[in-house]
DNA sequence: GATGAATGAGACTTCATTCAT
DNA sequence: GATGAATGAAGTCTCATTCAT
């Protein structure tokens, strides 16, 4: 089916604004991606900005979301922190670009708007912080230094947007599998049981981001 | 002592970029920051590609060099690890900003300048999957995707410039410290005797980027 | 009828280039002269230097054409040559500001664009030098060293564009055939029976430039 | 011997002004021409408009001067011109850079020195009326437009210095014959008996433009 | 005599945005 | 819904020139 218009400039802004950071897009570049005119585009969006915005509320929403939904019925630390991570990294390699625009420019927004989207942000990575908390309080994750260990898991699974390829020989549900194997590692954790959590992480993720298996 | 003026505008745009990115910087910018004419910039740089690259090649060169120094009489797979994540910790934590500019701005290079840059980001990544290698060929490092693991071992290390702060808490020693056990049980291998080899990483890196302790 | 703007830009672009030279006439002139801001030149144009181009190989394509239109069906020499001097300096008197670009310009044109307007000026001055050629062989032009006297032609009657004013008080067209009698004089050639030749150069020159008698 | 800085610093200018125009050449590019710095010149030259109308002046009273003495003892109008001619294609030939910053560059004049320098350049012409003036009278011209002529025969003889070169076959006392004799076929008169006035034109201009036979 | 450092002004060009059609 | 035309502001960079050393 054909894509509208809107859904063009969107994606077309995401693409440039991930290769080319938001102040090295031009409006005509994007004008070109969609394949109308640089003022057809103002039929689509507003400022420029406010299609950064837009993009980046969309994307921490949707994770927000999914994050909670997967986290609603899971009760152990492991299995809740091996779904948050199968999750974040299924999310960050189903789209790169996406996350990249919002971790890489979140300079480029005015007071304001940046205001919004960090507040976002520390939402979902407050779910971290809680998670490790509870298993460090349970006696189930060796993490001296709780908020060190917080920033080494969430960078190295949101790395995964910067090199992830859907051409690379890994398929998307093992490599998730092996960062949650990481993640445990790095807290001392033996993996959980089975992968229920995971599972349950999986499925959502699939929904959410539109992965096909 | 006072700065040279070329120190300054070398300082100032390290900062810039590092803050609002090689594309949002422009030459007023600089030319503030460094409290010089936007003209007089001019007798201290070439253009303003020629003074990010310079930046790249500088922070990478050392780098290099200081791994390469570091690793030259260890011989130990997991000694080895320990030695260069902590260099790597170090470097990155002193020099946030450099580091920074030099994970970000790659797409702001022109065509021959980023084949250079990225040439000798390969050369240092060479030697992290020299490194997983030699240990799982060893059978002391678990690695079963060794290229995934070197990926999220680097990026989770590469992390610390993007939220370091000199003001935070923990020391750098000790920080580094931590990332090289994170890394070590990342690839199921147990903490090494002495720190031998973490120690000689100190020293390296306190020397090259003049980290006071 | 009024000007296009286009036609407005490209006007004060060969007045202005021919007054002040390439390098003396500033974006902002030509933008006062065709009565548009300085942004608004560009879309009317490339760059400055395409602007140039273009002025340029329009007339030399011109003359171009409106020689080989003028000679097809001519075959004395002294013919020839009479038509061509005719139609040379009508072409100059008429548009004295284009041919005082082509000529003092070209210089100002990189190595690619001059190539190939150097490429046309060569072929238009071929033309001279064939009719030379063959009056030579046939005994009818006495010219020693027909380089030099080519040379000498050309420069003679290209420098009708450097002091031609429409004010002045000769007739464009006996200005042409003054210029015709001086030519075919420098070559010791007696004046041609009737003004067949430099009548039809006339015609074509009255049509190409849109010359009002 | 080596030459003095202030000589190396005209003759750049001399050799620039020609190839690339006065506002195509820079402060810079001059400097480089005379191996000192840009500041440096500043010891040499007032300003570059300066510098530019020296190098007009100088070259225009040489060339008035030379004039003058050549004629000073010529009666018969032919021989005059013949003069006339030979001198004024030595001296183009000897000295192309100079004559044709003279030619070109006057648009780029303050209008100040712009009077200046026409005046000297009409007083020049003025020489050539008169002696096309006399010889009509006399009834050995046959110039039914003086003027118009007068100006063919400047440009034709003017133009050398587009295309000269000491390269060429052709030594320069034979080109400037050559163009004595064009001239006065221009003017219907038959070549002088001997050649006197034109031997007298050749010393001259040997002399004053250092011209090694 | 020579120059590195410095700069205000201005070079060409692109920017994001608006608006009449 | 779409866009060519238009522009003020800003982009990077070079200009000719001065001056302290």
């Amino acid at each position: 089916m054909a894509l509208t218009t809107e859904q063009r400039v969107r994606r077309a802004a995401v693409k440039l604004f991930a290769a080319k950071g938001f102040h090295g897009t031009g409006i005509r570049d994007l004008a070109q991606a969609a394949k109308i005119s640089s003022a057809s585009l103002y039929h689509y969006m507003g400022t420029k900005e406010d299609l950064l915005v837009e993009i980046m509320r969309e994307c921490l929403d949707r994770l927000l979301l999914a994050a909670r939904e997967t986290l609603a019925d899971l009760d152990d630390p492991p299995g809740r922190l091996s779904a948050l991570v199968t999750l974040h990294v299924m999310a960050h390699a189903a789209q790169p670009d996406e996350t990249r625009v919002v971790d890489n420019e979140v300079a480029a927004l005015s007071r304001a708007a940046r205001r919004r989207v960090v507040g976002l942000r520390d939402e979902y990575e407050a779910i971290w912080a809680g998670i490790l908390d509870e298993g460090v309080a349970a006696g189930v994750f060796d993490a001296p230094e709780p908020a060190v260990t917080r920033l080494a898991l969430l960078e190295m699974c949101t790395g995964v947007a910067r090199w992830y390829s859907p051409r690379g020989p890994l398929p998307l549900d093992r490599l998730a599998a092996r960062y949650a194997q990481l993640a445990l590692r790095m807290l001392g954790s033996p993996a959980p049981d089975g992968d229920t959590a995971a599972g349950r992480a999986r499925e959502v993720a699939t929904r959410v981001w539109r992965i096909r298996p």
